[in-house]
This record gives structure tokens, C-alpha cells and sequence, in this order.
DNA sequence: CTGTATCCAGCCGGATACTG
DNA sequence: CAGTATCCGGCTGGATACAG
């Protein structure tokens, strides 16, 4: 997330671009189909409205998600993977998978509505 | 690295364990063979001392890298991979690929030194 | 509903000095 | 070499109020 990379390798690339607490959160839930803003703010991690609103701005900037306008108006925004954005699957596909052989009480991916 | 986590997707469990700007590139060196304290201080990332002392911490009361003495008093350690610390190995490599294809400049792994 | 703006506490992490 | 300790600035992110 600092714009500028710390060094030439490749992971430390990656980490930099959506390394930080809340970026891939996003990320999932837009590979499980969510594109709108009540969507993202209804998963269970409850990111505040600042923090979402800042990270799709920068998913859209490094060209990982697009914003196109729906509803009567077009004034409504919904956003979906570019293949960038969904060029970052494997990642969160080796994550799953760790997730679910390491955590315990993690078995599904989907994740179930919080209250 | 929050400790607890913040729901039981499993993406948002490991990104609690190791989803902070230093924890997978202090994988990533001990992946590389690397073992020793100097050997993590002179990547090209430039770790400060107290972040990396704590990483290992947190790394070993994780299960994830186990410390060995070594030396002719035994008082160095040396930091290996566990078993459980090997199998990040695929959300590494996952990194690394995706890196490779999508950040320019990053065509090697193995992280060349610094100066 | 779909965001934006502001306030602010907390903690991460950078720099550095210090110890065995 | 192999760490530990301390200081502290800055940024992340939580809460909330506001707007179209």
C-alpha cells in the first residue's frame, strides 16, 4: 500500500500493492459476487466506511476493480474484478486453503452472515 | 497479527497471523535458506532490529519457525521453518507469480543485495 | 443507499543507543 | 554477532456526522 515498492522482489511487490489489514478482505468479497457498498459494509469484519471507500479508490486506481454506474439514475456505483483484479486469485485461493488447514473454525469460504 | 481474529473466513484468519508489512518477508528469507539475524538485516527490505526481534517472537510462539542454538558456546540461535511454517510455501509462491506478471522489475526471487 | 469528510487515539515501525 | 530497549513521529483505521 505505499505506492512505491521497498525492493525488487516480487513478493515484497505484491505486499506493498495489497499488503495491508483490509485490501484482499475487499477483494474476496467482490470474488463472491458482492458489488455494492452495503454489501462490503455487511461482512462480517465490519470495515469502517472511510477505510472502504479509501481502499476501492485504490483498487480502482491500480486498475484491480472498475467502477460502473447501475439504477435508474446511473448515479449508483457497483464495482467488479478487471482480470487484474481477478489475476489475484491464486492468492487468495493458497490463503483459503491455509486458512481452513491451520485456523481452526474456519471450514467455509463463503462468510456467513455476522449476526 | 491481531492475535484474535476478526471473523472465521479463513482469508481474514491468516491475514490476523501474517498479514502485516514484515511477517511474509521474514518467511520468505528463512524459505531462501537463510537462518541468521545479519543474514534477515542485510535484505534489501531493510528491516529495522526491533521489528525483526519481534517477527521471530511472534513466528515462534506460532509454531511457524522453531530457533536452534549454534556456535561453539551455543548462544547464537538459528530460525528454521516448522512444518507449519513450510506450508505457507503456496501463498509465497502465489505471491511471486503474481508479482512476476504484474509489477515490472521483478523477475527474480531471490532478492539481490542491496548495496 | 452510496458515499465523503473530520476527528483523534493507538499502534506500527523507523532510528538509534546499548548489552553480552 | 545477536539481539534488547527506548523514544517518538506518522499513519492506519475506528467512530461518527454529514451529503446527494
Amino acid at each position: 500500500m505505499t505506492e512505491d515498492h521497498r525492493s525488487t522482489c516480487p513478493i515484497a511487490c505484491t505486499l506493498d500493492l495489497v499488503g495491508d489489514r483490509w485490501t484482499l478482505l475487499v477483494l474476496r468479497d467482490i470474488f463472491l459476487g458482492k458489488t455494492r457498498y452495503d454489501e462490503f459494509l455487511a461482512s462480517p469484519e465490519k470495515i469502517s466506511t472511510n477505510i472502504l471507500a479509501d481502499r476501492l479508490r485504490r483498487l480502482e486506481a491500480m486498475g484491480m476493480v472498475e467502477k460502473q454506474p447501475y439504477g435508474a439514475h446511473r448515479k449508483r456505483m457497483e464495482y467488479r474484478l478487471t482480470e487484474r483484479g481477478q489475476s489475484l486469485g491464486p492468492i487468495l485461493e493458497a490463503m483459503v486453503q491455509w486458512g481452513r488447514a491451520n485456523v481452526p473454525g474456519t471450514e467455509r469460504f463463503q462468510p456467513q452472515s455476522s449476526h
